[in-house]
DNA sequence: TCTGGGGTCCTAGGACCC
DNA sequence: TCTGGGGTCCTAGGACCC
């Protein structure tokens, strides 16, 4: 049987939320209906365009670009803050709305989920009606617009949603490939970003029909494996399934500090990192998992980036052996150049602790206190104070930096 | 005050083993 | 006697997504 699979996508996410959550609290004017953005902070160098309003979009202004150009283009430009806490409420309010009409929805970003339709057509009829009602519900319940994708793969489904905006409903069902899939630029298919589109655009490949009709050994001369998804992508092939857990089984947890200012200062990148260590730390044991790789990330002023990383001789989620570990990335590591952005990387995470016992780690220094946090986490939780850091761990970084 | 932050997946190359 | 070849594991870097 055909799978029926829906891709629903927030329009303008961050704007749109944002826009609800003003008029929630009494704002008079709808930032959507004016030339407004959401941005980070230009003081703190986090000054880039992370969502447009329509009108904004019209005048030129692209996500990710810095805000100072993006006023340039339009001067009367309104700026607002992100607020991640509300955009992660509205998302979990928008999976579990969805979860209505499917068991099977996979969350696929904060602002987009995919739900596998197959299977309920003794509900629904004609699957058309069934997204509108869907589109219209989102709309009048909590007040923002959403574009939904109907067709037999995700694949489809994902390009689909893409196609007009806002507030839209589109099929890209199979006998629909030819005609609405194949005269698209190359660069609009889902995976298909700058570099891929370049190498494409100079293989004389331009439009998804020319790179579906294009010859399999060039294409595997230049893509090597990725060849294969751009030969099924350009058909529309694609036999993934819409999974719940697989987006719940992250396999690493990070973080990332853009500085205010670059610096060399290596108290000031180690002060830094303990708090980023404890950051990615309590996340990981607010999960149940422990981490087997730790990783220092470096961006420099020249917008060079490198990055080290370690196993530990165990998986753990205590931060004070995590921070010991980060000490001697970063030490082994920095090279001395003036740092834009820093930050650290928890990999190869388990479920299970796999308690390892090591004739050689069974000294006070490598003694384990993830259960320990677990408990000094619910505490802070509880209290609401965020930012208290062991003393141990303050001990670590100043005994490392003695030596 | 010029270019964020959080992810996933893939690849090339080195170390090591047989 | 002038350097094979398969396999695994690991790391760094890059492409891509939202």
């Amino acid at each position: 049987m055909e799978r029926i699979i829906f891709h629903v996508d927030v329009n303008n996410a961050f704007l749109s939320w944002t826009a609800v959550y003003l008029l929630n609290n009494g704002y008079q004017e709808d930032i959507r209906q004016i030339p407004s953005i959401i941005g980070g902070d230009e003081k703190e160098r986090k000054g880039i365009v992370l969502a447009k309003s329509p009108v904004a979009k019209k005048m030129g202004v692209v996500t990710a670009e810095p805000i100072f150009q993006a006023k340039k283009k339009c001067p009367n430009l309104k700026i607002f803050k992100p607020n991640m806490e509300w955009y992660k409420e509205k998302s979990t309010e928008f999976k579990k709305y969805l979860q209505t009409y499917s068991p099977i929805v996979e969350q696929f970003s904060i602002d987009e989920c995919f739900i596998d339709m197959t299977g309920t057509h003794y509900l629904y009829k004609d699957y058309i009606e069934v997204a509108n009602k869907i589109k219209n519900e989102i709309k009048n319940n909590f007040g923002y617009t959403v574009n939904i994708g109907i067709a037999n793969n995700k694949l489809c489904a994902k390009m689909a949603s893409d196609f007009e905006k806002p507030n839209k409903v589109h099929t890209l069902f199979k006998d629909e490939i030819v005609s609405k899939l194949w005269p698209m630029d190359v660069k609009d298919l889902f995976m298909v970003g700058k570099k891929t589109s370049q190498e494409l655009h100079k293989m004389n490949i331009n439009t998804i029909e020319e790179l579906a009709h294009a010859n399999p050994k060039k294409l595997s001369a230049v893509f090597k494996s990725q060849a294969n998804y751009l030969k099924d992508a350009a058909w529309g092939i694609d036999d993934s399934e819409v999974s719940e857990e697989k987006r719940h089984k992250s396999n690493s947890i990070s973080t990332t500090d853009t500085l205010p200012h670059d610096t060399e200062d290596i108290e000031k990148l180690k002060e830094r990192l303990l708090f980023q260590t404890e950051r990615v730390c309590r996340e990981l044991r607010e999960k149940n998992k422990y981490a087997t790789t730790v990783a220092v990330i470096f961006k420099n002023n020249n917008f060079t980036s490198y990055s080290a990383q370690a196993k530990l001789s165990n998986p753990t989620s205590d931060s004070k052996l995590i921070y010991k570990k980060v000490l001697t990335i970063f030490e082994n590591n920095y090279k001395k150049d003036p740092i834009r952005l820093i930050g650290v990387r928890l990999a190869d995470l388990v479920e299970i602790k796999n308690e390892q016992i090591s004739l050689f780690d069974s000294n006070e220094d490598n003694y384990d206190e993830s259960s320990i946090q677990k408990t000094i986490d619910q505490i802070n939780k509880k209290f609401g104070n965020d930012l208290i850091i062991s003393a141990s761990l303050k001990a670590i970084e100043r005994h490392e930096t003695l030596k």
